[in-house]
RNA sequence: CGGGGCAUGGUGUAACGGCUAACAUUCUCGGUUUGGGACCGAGCGAUUCCGAGUUCGAAUCUCGGUGCCCCGACCA
């Protein structure tokens, strides 16, 4: 993509009302746009980097056997009554509305009910079992205050799955296996190393549950964490007894505390939407078992947030490779025509290649370009100068954004 | 939901209760420049968040509203 083509620009300073570092980076270098408090747009770039984010974890969810859907926003009452979460007093961030006709309706801020009762419908042998269903969807949750930038918003995507299980056995072994699964996002997100298994003290329906917490000084929460064993524990939760239950020895451990986010969760639902919700198979015997639920969430725009927190340095964004907006970012360094032809070709090479590559072919000084993308934060800066060209036609030079090292290469030596 | 703070061109800031609301940047035009946000000149752009009040006179003081930010609480 041609840089004097796309319709954000980037600004030098960032916005008086933004504070928190990802926000403030994010709407800089132009990937997304505020609309209110705790609610974005994603533009152009940001959206290519959730894209990347959202196939990622598509491919990974579907190496295990989730099944891809989508369910929708507005939600009826009839089967929230039933699992007793309609009431205010139970979920109390919900968005309310009405039809024309007087009908009570919210928009989503999970699935688990509209999804079980989905399932009513398609489940009735054991043979159906065991079912991995998720989508990737706006969740809105009227949070009485919104921080940190898109770290915790209003309105958001999220990936949720769900599992539907034959029993409490089955269910674990596959909650056992999303833990590697999300592991094995993050370690893609490019936020492996500071990512951290963490035991926290149980949702509704089990004793503990695991959240996956990023360290950052942007965090909401603080972990206690062992770097060599890679075993943490949310600090609100941090007892002898819980490390005991889970067999592990507290004081071998060399425990240090930090900020951290928390980046994705996984629950154990047991049978509690499937029983208020009627959801049930009949076993080898013909007789009739409640399916074993749980759910794994993991919210887009906070990893995208949590990227650029964990990694940014002052100059502005590093993207991992990953899920940069682009492979390359192409600077033609000169206006003269005999190089500017130059790197015209090579974009054309590359373009024809399918490498990803954002050229930035405006007539601006060599130090707006290179600013600019050292703020949006593509991890390889390709450069075509009258230096490159006296190597010959072909001859670039590539900087790395993490470190500034550079290396001289040619074109058509690059692969994807 | 408790506490604190802020609101002035697109953006960031300034202005004692008193002249035509200033400066920087962005943007437009012209010139110069091209390996790190370059320089010179000219120009466009604001009923100072909204509403009331005090006053001869309000960006400035008072009250109400709205929005935004931060701390805490909350957070499947």
């Amino acid at each position: 993509m041609l840089l004097s083509q796309l319709f954000t620009k980037t600004r030098k300073e960032a916005l008086k009302d933004e504070v928190a570092k990802n926000a403030q980076l994010l709407i800089r270098a132009g990937f997304i746009h505020k609309e209110m408090a705790g609610v974005y747009a994603y533009l152009p770039l940001g959206l290519r980097v959730l894209s990347k984010i959202e196939n990622i974890i598509r491919e990974e969810l579907n190496s295990v056997g989730g099944q891809e859907m989508l369910m929708t926003a507005l939600q009826k009452k009839e089967l929230w009554e039933k699992t007793n979460r309609w009431d205010d007093k139970v979920v109390d961030d919900w968005f309310k509305t009405t039809l024309k006709n007087g009908t009570e309706l919210r928009l989503a801020f999970t699935h688990e009910e509209p999804l079980t009762n989905i399932m009513t419908n398609f489940v009735s042998s054991y043979k159906d079992l065991p079912i991995y269903a998720y989508q990737f969807q706006t969740k809105f949750r009227n949070e009485l205050r919104a921080k940190s930038g898109i770290m915790r918003g209003r309105e958001f995507l999220m990936k949720d799955l769900y599992d539907f299980s034959r029993s409490k056995e089955e269910h674990e072994k596959f909650y056992e296996k999303m833990k590697e699964v999300y592991m094995t996002i993050f370690k893609r997100l490019g936020i492996g190393d500071q990512t951290y298994l963490t035991m926290s003290s149980g949702g509704s329906f089990s004793k503990y549950s695991f959240e996956f917490q990023t360290i950052t000084d942007a965090g909401e929460d603080t972990i206690l964490y062992d770097e060599k064993t890679g075993v943490a524990v949310n600090k609100d939760d941090d007892s002898e007894d819980i490390f005991a239950d889970f067999g592990i020895d507290r004081s071998s451990l060399d425990l240090k505390e930090a900020r951290s986010v928390e980046v994705g969760d996984i629950y154990s639902l047991g049978e509690k939407y499937s029983k208020a919700l009627g959801l049930t198979y009949k076993n080898e015997d013909g007789k009739e078992q409640y399916v074993y639920m749980g759910s794994y969430g993991l919210g887009l725009g906070r990893l995208m947030g949590t990227i650029v927190e964990a990694l940014s340095d002052e100059k502005g964004i590093v993207w991992p490779g990953s899920v940069a907006p682009f492979t390359y970012h192409l600077l033609c360094l000169s206006k003269e025509s005999r190089i500017k032809n130059q790197a015209d070709k090579i974009y054309d090479q590359l373009r024809g290649k399918n490498i990803e590559v954002l050229y930035d072919d405006r007539d601006v000084s060599v130090g707006v370009k290179f600013a600019d993308a050292d703020l949006i934060g593509i991890p390889k800066q390709m450069i075509v100068s009258e230096k490159t060209l006296e190597k010959g036609t072909e001859a670039i030079e590539i900087k790395n954004r993490k470190d500034g090292t550079t290396t001289q290469g040619n074109v058509g030596d690059i692969e994807l």
